[in-house]
RNA sequence: GCCGCCGUAGCUCAGCAGGUAGAGCAGCUGAUUCGUAAUCAGCAGGUCGGGGGUUCAAAUCCCUCCGGCGGCUCCA
């Protein structure tokens, strides 16, 4: 949409409007009362349009929606049998899935040849409105678009059909003008998706993913920019910089850290630490191990046991922990509290193991053991807000340290107020007043002390633990978007996004309150007039696992780590060996001033040890010869590749403030 | 677990209408002593992911298992 609305009248096409206004861009609909009308629909009334061009946001999801029924065209050309799902567009392109035998990449590139052709043959795109009873009639062979119509169209009501050709979808549109619009688009692969029909049963459809573009420019920049974030792939960086391995046939899903990745972990973790005590979080330790009587009691047995590793000894069970929470319990009610000391804050890099399936491990963003920067507050409802907005703190400044300026948003997840069966919350028995909690979803709701199945339900406990995180999230000013349905069955949980140097949202930690496990291992704390009160727990994680936000950092950066956290700060590489003498005395101040450097000293070509070392990204390359040794200077690569020359009490003086500080940029060069 | 693609030297990859393996980088040895991304020469390195089958003959064709990648589902 560009500059200023054009007039319309009354019953007047948009495409005629266009041409008697001699329009000169590429318009794909118009934008009338700020609904989109495709070109060839008339203005209800007489006002004024805005052409929505092609290269526009708007025109661009319209464009992708319209390459979907493109690709859905071919496909029925070629597979006259399949049957068509849905196929939306998305934020960089778009898929349809279908309903058909699995398709081979072979076939991919036929469909793909098949939608050249129709956009070839330009073939228009028209609307035709039609009665729900017309529509069920014209789709009586596909259960899918039966489902939708029933689904979205009222009795009585019409909705839309879109045609070209041979082709017909059930669509509200709107949609470019004809399929000539469609030219510069390619299918990028092929993925099954679950279809869930109304009466939960699930079907297995073919899903095509393509995307498409206004020119044939954006199209080859969206391949380079897919290579690029190949490029920053942190299996591949790690590999290079030589942090982990994945030995995928020892270790399948479990990462096996090598010294320089050892060396990340252990600053994040020393980080942390002192971030934890800053915020009065104490640290324990746990076993790996624990007999199953308490994952059954925990409620893990029972949700997660296929996702366990088991195992029997001696005729007793065990289990490798899933996570940390049970035995921190364990350690919290090993005493009566009393309100006073409350909260009690437990924290621990606690290392867990789950068996994710096959298809789902991968790097070390799905690794099947992982160590996560784990802590659970035991408290009272009343301190819940305090206590959040203190590990909301606790975000802020460590993704702030690590990253900078980066974008970071939150999600508060909430009970579905309408359907609170999900969950677990507090029933009223209607008879004996008796108070209960439990999930309705997962046995059938009998009060406990007179049998009645009359009850109602009290979402005070929901309500106020929510109201406290929603609290904590505005007393901060954060940015959040409310997601009702979304929270833990047993408890409201916060969110934290980030958004990385190349545009790629992330999740990292959660915030989850939980009323479950307290009630499940009966945690009370004795409250200031002698009672026995139960126990909110707070799980929170702030980096998530030390393996997932190494991946982020490593991805955000390349690679290229701020110079605190880089394995390699500094590289020492002598021109020639004559020089290995200076060399070897600025190794050894700067080791003396806790740097960690490496000094080449092997007999290669000055150009050879650069290209060898880049691999390793260190924040700093540093290259003596005649003239170093001559001035008593260094000459200082950074990660910029800028180049300076400076003494060697400046560059220490330098880095040893920008590793202190923790500085993301540098400050050498 | 499901669909698609893939598995050849430490790494990146070639070889695949069937005739029991090849390159570059890395490694080692030697020469070169060099000014900010490719100095030269030599050597060594693989039961072609495992198992089974077809065949006179399998890295190549078929089956099966195990892994990897992209999606789906899941992610306490």
């Amino acid at each position: 949409m560009s500059g200023e609305g054009l007039s319309i009248k009354t019953g007047e096409r948009f495409s005629d409007a266009l041409k008697r206004h001699k329009y000169k861009g590429i318009a794909v609909v118009a934008k009338f009362n700020g609904s989109l009308f495709d070109l060839s629909a008339t203005a209800p009334s007489e006002g004024e349009f805005f052409p929505v061009e092609l290269n526009s946001e708007d025109g661009i999801r319209i464009l992708r929606h319209s390459a979907a029924h493109l690709l859905a065209n071919a496909v029925i050309d070629i597979f006259p049998g399949a049957l068509l799902n849905a196929g939306p567009a998305t934020d960089d392109g778009f898929f349809y899935d279908i309903d058909m035998p699995p398709v081979s990449s072979e076939q991919l590139k036929d469909i793909e040849r098949e939608m050249h052709r129709i956009s070839n043959r330009d073939v228009p795109i028209q609307r035709t409105v039609m009665t729900k009873d017309e529509l069920l009639e014209k789709f009586k062979n596909n259960p899918y678009k039966i489902e939708k119509i029933m689904k979205y169209v009222p009795d009585g009501g019409s909705s839309s059909v879109y045609t070209q050709g041979n082709f017909s979808d059930f669509c509200t549109g709107p949609h470019v003008p004809s399929t000539g619009y469609i030219r510069y688009f390619s299918l990028t692969s092929v993925a099954s998706a679950l279809h869930k029909k109304d009466n939960g049963e699930e079907k297995q459809l073919v899903r095509i993913y393509g995307t498409a573009f206004p020119d044939e420019e954006s199209l080859k920049n969206y391949f380079v920019m897919k290579e690029e974030a190949a490029k920053r792939d942190h299996r591949r960086i790690g590999s290079e910089m030589d942090l982990y391995v994945f030995d995928s046939e020892n270790a399948p899903g479990f990462p096996l850290y090598a010294p320089n990745g050892a060396l990340i972990r252990e600053i994040l973790i020393s980080y942390m630490r002192d971030l934890n005590r800053q915020n009065g979080w104490t640290e324990v330790s746990t076993p790996h191990v624990f007999r199953d009587t308490m994952w059954k009691r925990s409620g893990h047995y029972a949700k997660y046991r296929s996702d366990m590793y088991l195992f029997d000894l001696a005729g007793d069970g065990y289990a490798i922990k899933p996570m940390n929470c049970p035995g921190h319990i364990l350690i919290f009610r090993r005493k009566i509290y009393s309100y006073r000391d409350l909260p009690v804050k437990l924290s621990e890099f606690g290392t867990v193991y789950r068996y994710e399936k096959s298809g789902e491990v991968g790097g070390l963003t799905r690794p099947r053991c992982f160590t996560i920067d784990d802590g659970h507050a035991f408290l009272a409802m009343d301190q819940v807000r305090t206590e959040i907005i203190s590990i909301l703190r606790m975000f802020m400044e460590s993704f702030t340290t690590l990253f900078g300026d980066l974008e970071i948003s939150y999600e508060l997840s909430l009970i579905d107020r309408e359907n609170p069966e999900n969950f677990l919350v507090t029933y009223v028995c209607r008879k004996c007043g008796a108070r209960f909690e439990m999930r309705a979803s997962d046995s059938e709701l009998v009060c406990p002390s007179c049998g009645s199945l009359e009850h109602s339900v009290d979402l005070s406990k929901w309500d106020s633990a929510s109201d406290a995180l929603r609290s904590a999230l505005l007393h901060l000013n954060l940015p959040f978007r409310e997601t009702p349905g979304d929270a833990a069955f047993y408890g409201p949980k916060i969110s934290v996004y980030l958004k990385d140097a190349i545009g790629r949202k992330w999740q990292l930690s959660t915030i989850q309150l939980d009323f479950f496990m307290p009630s499940n291992f009966d945690l009370t704390y004795i409250d200031s007039k002698g009672n026995r009160s139960p126990v909110v727990m707070i799980h929170r994680a702030v980096f998530g696992s030390l393996e997932r936000i190494i991946a982020i950092l490593i991805e955000n950066y390349s690679g290229r780590l701020p110079t605190w956290i880089a394995p390699l700060q500094v590289v020492i590489i002598p021109v020639t060996e004559s020089y290995l003498g200076y060399a070897e005395v600025l190794k050894r101040e700067m080791m003396n001033a806790g740097i960690r450097v490496y000094l080449d000293s092997s007999s290669e070509t000055l150009n050879k040890k650069l290209r060898q070392i880049r691999k390793f990204r260190p924040a700093y390359i540093c290259v003596v010869g005649e003239n170093e040794v001559k001035e008593n200077t260094i000459s200082v690569r950074n990660r910029a590749d800028n180049i300076s020359t400076v003494t060697l009490k400046g560059f220490l003086e330098t880095i040893e403030k920008e590793i202190r500080t923790k500085s993301i940029n540098q400050l050498v060069g």
